[in-house]
DNA sequence: TGCAATCGTTTCGGTACCGTATCATTACGC
DNA sequence: GCGTAATGATACGGTACCGAAACGATTGCA
């Protein structure tokens, strides 16, 4: 339980929104990060069907979300070996960075909220 | 000062953003949310100039986001009369109503976080 | 062995955004 | 007045995403 008010809460995303943009990192849609969040948050598996129901989208906009973070590095696919028809989505080292640092920022802009 | 841990920072963003993306609102890019907070958060006057210089975008950026979420009643474009070459961003009741829900998604998803 | 169901992917046409360069309008100094 | 500077808007080609539909691959069941 987190107590913020929702000035401060509009601040602090003012401030990350404005972190990202400024900043020469691959800029992410809020669908593709809601995906890279969700893999690397919720315990897996994780499968294109089971996100896409997660987040009230189609499959096929996970399979391209997973294209571009896959280029990307920010994730892999893998197939199940138990149902080959599945994919399952792996985190990776270069994922996890970025999870970290973005987690990092959100938490600077926290600490610097007024009042 | 608002104590997040990096953990709690994540699950927070990725709550938000699942929020954003499940529900029927449109859906606006970073850029475009970094404008729109920055107009309703930073006192006025805001311009097009200024803008891009504090996203670090150029002006074409903030004249198609204007453009984009002027459609959708978020904000509204004015001249200033003292100097014509100017256009000043004013906000809107829709635009005020519309931030003022989303802080209030951040905070409730907040109050919901664990440890 | 067929055949339907499920999985993820691909295709299609359309829309929105991007960066760069250029434009029209307005202001201001000479 | 006239040229220069500054403002915001526009044109252009390119890229990425969208929703809907159709598609191969794989499974499991009759």
């Amino acid at each position: 339980m987190v107590a913020l008010r929702p000035l401060q809460a509009l601040r602090l995303w003012q401030q990350v929104c404005l972190a990202e943009v400024r900043g020469d990192m691959p800029d992410l849609t809020e669908r593709q990060m809601a995906i890279l969040l969700t893999v690397y948050l919720d315990p897996p598996p994780h499968t294109v069907r089971g996100l896409a129901e997660k987040l009230k989208v189609t499959k096929p906009v996970i399979t391209r979300a997973l294209d571009t973070m896959g280029a990307m590095k920010l994730l892999a696919r893998h197939r199940d070996q138990r149902d080959r028809r599945n994919v399952l989505i792996r985190r990776t080292v270069e994922g996890a960075l970025f999870v970290e640092r973005f987690g990092d920022v959100v938490v600077a802009n926290a600490a610097e909220l007024p009042i």
